[in-house]
RNA sequence: AGUCUCGUAGCUCAGUUGGUUAGAGCACUACACUGAUAAUGUAGGGGUCCCCAGUUCAACUCUGGGCGGGACUACCA
């Protein structure tokens, strides 16, 4: 035993016991055992007390900004799992930023408005939307909203804590607010005044009998949809014969018609155009109207032809047919594809009043089916969602009509009447009212429901239409069907899909900017950027802004009754003074926001106010004209609210004014031009534009446009009183183009002072000449962008809203919000500020239940996410959620999962961390000495220091692609693999026993080095543990100042560590060792019992040189004690040679079967003739193949009569010849052993020392007395002792060998 | 119905520009090791790579068509 490991032994006895009192806190903390969830509380105490969170964003000021967007909750619900899941994704990001030096803007916010709030409160009050108004008032109601949609914060904000989801909630926006709304009233001004906010119509359920439009939800109340029985009719659409239609008559000698179907009848007058189907077929055919017996030719989709037609029919002849006959022949002439129909023109089926603009042409619709009907869809855009955005999108007009004041209206009035002509514009009457045929139908109400003179079996609208179209050979086929249409809750009447005023933004008008933005913005996962988003922006519609609810941002939108002046308010100041004229032009009584200062923020003072319904509906202002105006009394849809959080949570731009002088508290801090001189030199920089030298023009033509990394350059900018050539002020970077003349002491003299003014002002100045511009353009490019890099971002790139944090670097929410918050982000940021409002994205899936149902509280598989906290801490169901699936594919969630993590990762770091504790602590490691330079360290350690370098890689290059799943494989292979399995296994005799030289103080150099870096690296993901796991380590070492990992830098790749040779040279031994163990396995060879030698064939030098350099690691884990190497020469070495399809196969493509095969019957001769010549040619159907040795895989095959294992192209052979000697090394090792366990039983201080008395038997004898020392020195035994006869007493029976047992004695000494 | 997405071992997931015998972890079974010890290691069994067709010398991989799960968007003639 070695003085100085004894010196540290007893040091260590000394300090436990107590004698010294500087004993704990040099110790490093070794937990009894693993519990995650003491750990999330205790850590979380520690950062509420060290204020942890704001301290990671104040120690980065200056620096600069990563924007996160907190995409806000409604908390009028609990948090359920997936919440968990999504907060674990944005957290991980964030705190990852932070780590890597930037300042983290990321604000918490509450979503408040919308009907699921209207529901809850309903269903509280135990009321109806009925009642609003009557038994409750407006206002009460809209108390009760405020109070409702807050019912949860206390939970949100409890779970946000625990799962260590640090947003800053300090100050969350709220969208209910007055402030708020006051953004949102400042964005859709913004929308008015670049006209996009229009007043339209849109299809929406309607019910005539309560005279109400209703929501989609209303509609899908139980009850809604029955199945009703209508007449519906097949009715024929004739084609009109010209240049258009011209292909169509070939072979055709009567009229030609194409069918459409329809449930609704009532809607034929209104029909407009026709819709087929692009990708359907459709048939040409001859036959005979059934009613008329008139011979008619007919178009409809071929997939639907015995629908219509019966086959039987088909042989019928043609000329057979009279009038009344069951069996109809037909006679199929022709199939056309539906784009081949496009654009044909047909006559107006019903004539009694004609559209206004282009119609009656066929068009196409990717929604068209072939399910039922004819293929071909009748469209009447006025009472169809569908048919009014195609007809739109294809320019066709809709049915419309001029009432009495000039408004347009469908052909139906709101009574569900067909509109009477006393009602219509006489102008428009006399123009476009067909009064023979029209009047007869005018006034009928298109459901026999609606009016209370008629009932159920009397004749409908629908079936006089059908008697009609019969009589004039229009109709096909009229029957009756039953199908399921939605009625009005209220009435229990039916609806009709009617064209209502709405509201809308002209997103349209900017879908290819939104496109092209979109382009530019990083999806993960990318499908649903090209795919679900990209494909909703392609079809995009105008967005229909307009609700009829009540608790939400109101539009805020004036307008005189007849609707000739509109005012749009954009924000209180606005509403205040227009309030005012309204109040002095007597219209309204008083200002009702009395008492509200206009620039004054604060809280307190926008709570004077309320900015909801039914507030703003009493505010009436007044109009340039004198005349009152009313509120348009629609709510805007809640995603607008969502959308226009980037603006709305910072209050802008009231309260970051883009061009004040403060400029807010994000606003870029550069320096621009001094007041004084600006005038002069203005004009001086604008001759200079116009006079560049030819290095400058150069120059800028390679900055202009963002060319160089997106990074935006100006020339000749004016900074304080100098004109710099060339600079990027988000970097504060200006370049100096310099010609000869500052080659001159005077220029110098001034260009030094005037560089130094500039760095005074915070920029950096570099200098480039002429000729370098000139000449190596690359080079000085490449130095700009390496000092680009290298510079901090001080103001914010991009041209968008300034002074608040936009766009966002980053957000993340489930993929259902793809055509929700993600769209209206973007259709808002697009629309103001003609940008992206998020650069990077992740739609995650969503949180399924373990046999991957949806989780509900109704089917009780919901997991609640406090007590999932409460019982494993958030750390390992963080880790779980984001390494278990990419986080954009759906996560089955199971909590064996979740145990699994917990065992596999973090019990092993932990267990890693006790190990390196417990002998630490022993030998008193501090990290005090000074760094082994890591060329130094032995091999082992230089190789997990350079895995711990490519994991370090691999792991920032994850985060920062936004792969987090990518990032926690591959630390959490690292620890079990690497870490524990391989490093600490091969390394343990190093750390136990021996002297505290150079290579111990390496083993625990290189393996809190993991450790802590391991910390660092799981940081993100694994906040508390990787926190604690720091902090204890940094506590006895004092290596870093940060006092919580979240403050601490994230780690750097050094390349020069990363050693390619050295990772593969390790592999090499790990698959040696298993490949020897297994074999000693099959033998039953313990590996206690060392063994000769083993044998390698080597193929290459390389192999020989790897092998060698790793053999001792590979000989000790084996316990084997030589490596003998065989070469060819030897001569029993068989190999086997296959064809490398990779190399060969672009080669040689269809000769590949015959070639592997030729390949495959090399004798050994053939297989050395390829080795020594280095080629070898095939001859195969009369073509020269040349192999060369890269075409081949060459392997050895076995070594007879050895014990052999294989695993591609490495072979071993084991020696399992056993020496007496190695015999006796094998026994003694064998007492090692039991004297070990026997310690351990007796429970033994590790350091305990013992005196070892052992029985005499003649077989181990002479084993035990030569290996004395060594079973001495590897059990702390002082004394071993051989004895004639041990008492039984205090003694231990051990089995050395089959029937071989040793009487033990171990006493403590 | 449309769009997107997923489908590989009992479970959860990898699988590079197509290339030879499709992998890992968990679970299961067996074994080994023994001062990291309520820890660790090694091995084994287990596959119609959802199905069909095509392209190719060669398909888990590419193309087309189905089937099944999920999400979103529509609710229709």
């Amino acid at each position: 035993m070695e003085y100085e490991y004894l010196f540290f032994l007893y040091l260590y006895l000394f300090k436990n016991t107590g004698l010294t009192d500087v004993s704990m806190s040099n110790k490093f903390q070794v937990y009894k055992q693993l519990d995650l969830a003491q750990i999330n509380r205790d850590v979380l105490k520690r950062w509420e007390e060290d204020d942890t969170f704001h301290k990671s964003i104040s120690t980065r000021e200056g620096h600069p900004t990563f924007v996160f967007y907190e995409g806000p909750p409604s908390a009028n619900g609990m948090p359920g799992i997936h919440h968990v899941m999504a907060r674990a994704i944005k957290d991980t990001f964030c705190r990852y930023k932070t780590m890597k030096g930037f300042r983290v803007h990321r604000k918490a916010g509450w979503d408040t408005h919308g009907l699921p709030v209207e529901l809850a409160v309903e269903k509280m009050l135990g009321i109806t939307k009925d009642d609003i108004g009557k038994t409750i008032s407006v206002a009460e109601y809209n108390a009760v909203c405020r109070t409702e949609v807050l019912k949860y914060t206390r939970e949100w904000e409890a779970l946000t804590r625990q799962m260590g989801y640090w947003v800053n909630m300090d100050d969350p926006y709220i969208t209910y607010e007055s402030r708020y709304m006051e953004t949102v009233w400042w964005l859709l001004k913004q929308l008015y005044e670049k006209n996009l906010l229009y007043k339209g119509y849109s299809i929406q359920p309607f019910s005539p009998a309560a005279g109400t439009g209703l929501s989609s939800h209303e509609l899908n109340q139980p009850g809604c949809y029955r199945d009703v029985k209508d007449t519906t009719a097949v009715a024929q659409f004739k084609v009109i014969r010209n240049e258009k239609s011209e292909f169509l008559y070939k072979n055709v000698d009567t009229d030609l018609y194409f069918l459409a179907w329809t449930t609704t009848p009532w809607t034929l007058p209104s029909n407009t155009a026709l819709c087929v189907g692009p990708k359907i077929t459709y048939v040409k055919v001859r036959s005979f109207n059934p009613y008329t017996g008139e011979p008619v030719t007919l178009i409809l989709a071929k997939k639907l032809l015995a629908a219509h037609f019966d086959p039987k029919n088909e042989s019928l002849a043609l000329e057979d047919y009279s009038l009344g006959d069951k069996k109809i022949p037909y006679l199929v002439l022709a199939e056309y594809a539906g784009t081949e129909l496009e654009g044909v023109d047909y006559e107006q089926l019903i004539n009694w009043v004609k559209p206004k603009g282009d119609a009656f042409r066929v068009i196409t619709g990717d929604f068209v089916t072939t399910e039922d009907g004819t293929g071909i869809v009748h469209i009447a855009p006025t009472f169809g969602a569908d048919d009014d955005r195609v007809a739109k999108q294809n320019g066709i007009a809709p049915l419309i009509i001029d009432d009495l004041e000039g408004k347009r209206q469908p052909m139906v009035d709101r009574n569900g009447r067909f509109f009477l002509v006393e009602n219509m514009d006489p102008a428009f009457v006399a123009e476009y009212v067909n009064l023979e045929t029209y009047p007869e139908f005018a006034g009928r109400f298109v459901k026999n429901a609606y009016d209370e003179t008629l009932a159920e079996d009397d004749a409908t609208v629908d079936i006089d239409i059908c008697v009609m179209l019969k009589r004039e050979n229009k109709a096909f086929k009229v029957e009756k069907h039953i199908h399921s249409y939605p009625h009005c809750w209220r009435t229990d009447k039916p609806i009709l899909y009617y064209p209502l005023d709405s509201w809308f933004i002209r997103t349209t008008a900017v879908k290819d900017k939104m496109i092209a933005l979109n382009n530019t913005i990083n999806w993960k996962p990318q499908s649903t950027g090209t795919g679900r988003f990209g494909n909703w922006l392609e079809n995009l519609v105008d967005w229909n802004l307009s609700r009829s609810r009540f608790w939400g941002t109101p539009l805020p939108v004036w307008r005189t009754e007849d609707g000739l002046e509109t005012k749009c308010i954009g924000s209180t100041e606005e509403l205040m003074n227009e309030i005012d004229q309204a109040v002095a032009a007597g219209i309204m009584e008083k200002n009702i926001y009395q008492g509200f200062e206009v620039g004054n923020n604060s809280k307190e003072n926008y709570e004077k106010i309320d900015l909801h319904r039914p507030f703003v509906d009493d505010i009436f202002l007044v109009s340039s004209t004198g005349k009152k105006m009313f509120r348009e009394t629609d709510l805007i849809d809640v995603w607008f609210d969502a959308g226009a959080m980037p603006y709305a949570q910072m209050h802008f731009p009231f309260e970051a004014p883009s061009n004040s002088p403060q400029g807010g508290e994000h606003a870029p801090k550069y320096q621009t031009a001094r007041i004084s001189s600006y005038p002069l030199l203005k004009e001086l920089a604008q001759k200079q534009k116009d006079n560049q030298t030819e290095a400058e023009t150069y120059l800028w033509n390679n900055l202009r446009g963002k060319k160089l990394s997106n990074f935006k350059f100006r020339r000749q900018h004016i900074i304080d009183q100098f004109i710099a050539d060339f600079v990027c002020l988000e970097k504060q970077l200006i370049i100096e183009v310099d010609g000869g003349y500052h080659s001159l002491p005077e220029v110098q003299i001034s260009d030094t002072q005037r560089t130094e003014i500039l760095i005074s002002l915070g920029y950096k100045v570099i200098r480039f000449t002429n000729e370098q511009v000139l000449n190596e353009i690359d080079v000085v490019l490449g130095e700009i962008h390496r000092i680009l890099d290298s510079l901090p971002l001080r103001g914010r790139a991009g041209d968008g809203a300034s002074g608040i944090p936009f766009p966002a670097d980053f957000i993340a929410e489930g993929v259902d919000q793809t055509r929700g918050w993600f769209f209206t982000l973007h259709a808002i940021a697009t629309m103001i500020d003609e940008s992206v409002a998020f650069k990077n994205i992740i739609s995650n899936g969503l949180v399924l239940d373990k046999n991957g149902n949806k989780m509900s509280k109704r089917l009780g598989n919901a997991v609640d996410p406090f007590a999932a906290i409460d019982e494993n801490g958030s750390d390992p169901l963080r880790w779980y959620m984001l390494t278990n699936s990419q986080p954009w594919d759906n996560l089955k969630f199971d909590m064996l999962g979740v145990d699994e993590v917990k065992r596999k990762f973090f019990g092993t770091l932990y267990n890693t961390y006790n190990f390196f504790a417990m002998y630490a602590n022993i030998d008193g490691f501090m990290y005090a000495e000074d760094e082994i330079p890591v060329a130094e360290r032995p091999e082992i350690d230089r190789w997990i220091i350079s895995l711990l370098n490519s994991l370090v890689k691999e792991v920032g290059e994850s985060y920062e692609t936004y792969e987090p799943t990518r990032a926690g494989r591959a630390i959490s292979d690292f620890v079990s693999e690497n870490l524990s399995n391989w490093f600490v296994r091969l390394s343990r005799k190093r750390y136990w026993g021996g002297s505290y030289d150079a290579d111990k103080l390496s083993a625990y150099q290189t393996l809190y080095t993991c450790l802590v870096t391991i910390a660092k690296l799981a940081a993100p993901i694994a906040p508390f543990f990787a926190d604690l796991l720091y902090t204890d380590l940094n506590k006895i070492t004092g290596k870093e100042a940060d006092q919580s990992i979240h403050l601490a830098d994230f780690p750097v790749c050094n390349e020069s560590l990363i050693n390619r040779d050295l990772e593969e040279k390790m592999a090499l031994a790990q698959k040696a060792s298993s490949m020897i163990l297994g074999l000693r396995r099959k033998e039953k060879l313990k590996v206690r019992q060392p063994l000769a030698r083993i044998m390698v064939p080597v193929l290459n030098k390389d192999f020989r040189q790897q092998f060698d350099s790793v053999k001792n690691i590979i000989l000790s884990e084996v316990n084997v004690k030589e490596v003998e190497y065989l070469t060819d020469a030897a001569g029993i070495i068989s190999k086997k040679i296959k064809a490398n399809f990779k190399t060969l196969g672009p080669k040689y493509g269809k000769l590949m079967k015959q070639i592997s095969g030729e390949i495959a019957g090399f004798s050994q001769q053939d297989i050395s003739r390829l080795e020594k010549t280095g080629n070898y040619e095939l001859n195969i159907n009369g073509e020269s193949i040349l192999l060369s040795p890269e075409d081949v895989e060459i392997q050895t095959e076995d070594i007879p009569g050895w014990l052999v294992a294989s695993e591609g192209n490495l072979t071993i052979a084991l020696d399992i010849h056993l020496t007496g000697d190695l015999k006796l090394e094998g026994i003694a090792r064998e007492f090692i052993n039991k004297i070990q366990n026997i310690r351990k039983e007796s429970d033994f201080e590790v350091t305990d020392r013992i005196v070892l008395r052992i029985q005499k038997h003649d077989f181990y004898n002479a084993a035990v007395e030569k290996y004395k020392d060594y079973i001495s020195n590897q059990t702390l035994a002082s004394e071993l002792i051989m004895m004639d006869k041990v008492e039984d007493e205090n003694s231990y029976l051990a089995e050395i060998d089959t029937d071989v047992t040793a009487r033990i004695q171990v006493v403590r000494n």
